[in-house]
DNA sequence: TAGATTGTTAATCGATTAACAATC
DNA sequence: TAGATTGTTAATCGATTAACAATC
C-alpha cells in the first residue's frame, strides 16, 4: 500500500557495489569452483568470463568494486578469487533457512541441492493446513504455522522462503517479518508490501515464460529485423 | 502450416519495447487481472502503478511503448487495457511447451497452474533416465529423450523447459535446438551455448538467496551507514 | 468550464563496453 | 626486456524519474 520508507539516498546502500554486479558474483563462484575442480590454478578474466557467460570487460570492472585480486600479466589464483567472492557474498557463513508452503514447489525447493552445498540449511518446513502438519519429508517434518514465531527464533532465521499460493504471501510475509525474518524470497505470484529494511527477492515462473512468449512471438512476425 | 495469427494490424508494430519494459509487462497483466475480478471498469496509472509494486511514472512511460491506450483525466479501461497487454505479449496465442528432468523441480513445473491460467500448455514430459519413462504424471506420461524430435514436431513446441542437473543441461539444450525448438527457460545451473536466434531465460534458484545474503551479511555488519 | 490524469520531455542515474596505460 | 593481462578511464547506451503540457 503505502510505501512509508525514506528515499532511496536516505536507506543503507552497499558502499561501491552496484546491484548488478551483485548479481553476478554468484555466477563467477560458480565458474570459479567450476575451474577450480579441473585442476586449474590460474585463470584469466577472458577464460574466467567465458566459463561465466559474460564479456570479460564487465568481469574485470566488476572484480575491480571488490579490489585488486589479480596479477596483471598473469590472470587471478583461482582459489583465492572464489574464497573473496564466496565471503563478500556473505557464504562463509551458514545461512539459516525456513520454507512457507510445502506444495510441489517447497517441495523441490527443499531438495534442491544447490542450497545446501552454497551455505544455505533448510530448517524448517511450515505449511498453513494443519492436515499437512507432521507430514515427514527428508529428515524434517511439516510444522505448523502457529509455531513459526518460535521456529525463526530457536534457529536464528534471517531468511524465509514463501512458496505458498499468491493470496497466502502478503499474510505469511507479515508473520515472517513480525517472528524476525529480514529477507525474504518470494515465488507466490503476488506484490508483498513490507518494512523498511525487510529485503524481498522475487522469483516469477511464469513471468519468465511470458518474456519468453514475447520474444517467440516477434520472431515470428514477417518483416521484422532482429538483431 | 495454416497461419491463425490476426491481420496484421491487429497485431503489435511496435519496434522497439525496451528489455526492462518487456519484463514489467506480465507484472501489469497480473495487477489488471486482479483488479478487474474486483469489478473495476477504469483505473488510474497511480491505482494500477501500486498494485503491481512500481511507481507510476515508470508505468505511464512503459505503457507509452505499447501505444495511447488511456484517456486523459480518466484513466485506462481495466478489461481494455489488459487485452492489449495480453496480445502485445502473445498470450492471445497458445503456446506449447516441453519440460525435460522430470526430479522434484520439474514436477513441481508440471503442476503450476501460472503456466495453463496464461496460454501455456504443457505437452509433454521428458527424462534422460530410461527407468522413468512411462511414469504417469497428471495427465502426461514422461518420454524419452530419444522421441525428443518426434515431440517437439508434432506438438508445434516452440518453448523448452530445463530442469535438469547443471551438467546434462547443455546436452538437452543442443537437442532442443536441433529438434526447433527456439526459446529456452533454463532452470539448471549451467551456462548455456546457444545458436544467435534462440532466447534462453535462466532461473537459477540459487543466485536468488545468494544475493539475499549479500544483503542480510550487510546488515549485520557493525558501524554501517544507516542514516 | 474545472479538475483530473495521461503521454511525453528532458534531466539524471546506473550499467556496459572498448580501449589502453600500468605493471607483472 | 617482451609479452601478457589487469585495473581503470571515458564514452556510450539504456533505464528511471520528475515535471508538466496536452487534453479528456
Amino acid at each position: 500500500m503505502n510505501d512509508l520508507r525514506p528515499p532511496a539516498e536516505d536507506r543503507p546502500v552497499a558502499p561501491g557495489i552496484p546491484e548488478a554486479t551483485v548479481a553476478r558474483l554468484p555466477l563467477y563462484l560458480r565458474a570459479l569452483t567450476a575451474l577450480g575442480e579441473t585442476g586449474l590454478r590460474t585463470v584469466s578474466s577472458e577464460q574466467l568470463a567465458t566459463a561465466a557467460g559474460v564479456n570479460s570487460a564487465k568481469l574485470r570492472k566488476d572484480l575491480s568494486y571488490l579490489g585488486s585480486y589479480g596479477t596483471r600479466g598473469v590472470g587471478y589464483d583461482v582459489e583465492y578469487l572464489r574464497y573473496q567472492i564466496a565471503r563478500e557474498i556473505g557464504l562463509n557463513e551458514d545461512w539459516a533457512v525456513v520454507i512457507i508452503g510445502i506444495g510441489n514447489l517447497g517441495q523441490a525447493l527443499s531438495n534442491y541441492g544447490g542450497f545446501r552445498s552454497r551455505g544455505f540449511r533448510i530448517v524448517s518446513l511450515v505449511d498453513g493446513d494443519p492436515a499437512r502438519v507432521g507430514e515427514q519429508h527428508g529428515d524434517l517434518v511439516i510444522e505448523s504455522m502457529s509455531d513459526l514465531d518460535r521456529i525463526v527464533k530457536e534457529n536464528d532465521i534471517s531468511i524465509g522462503v514463501i512458496a505458498t499460493p499468491g493470496d497466502a504471501a502478503q499474510g505469511v510475509a507479515d508473520r515472517l517479518v513480525s517472528a524476525g525474518v529480514t529477507s525474504i524470497l518470494n515465488f507466490a505470484p503476488a506484490v508483498l508490501t513490507v518494512p523498511s529494511g525487510i529485503d524481498v527477492r522475487k522469483v516469477d515462473l511464469s513471468i519468465e515464460l511470458q518474456i519468453l512468449a514475447y520474444h517467440e512471438q516477434r520472431k515470428r512476425l514477417p518483416g521484422e529485423v532482429r538483431s
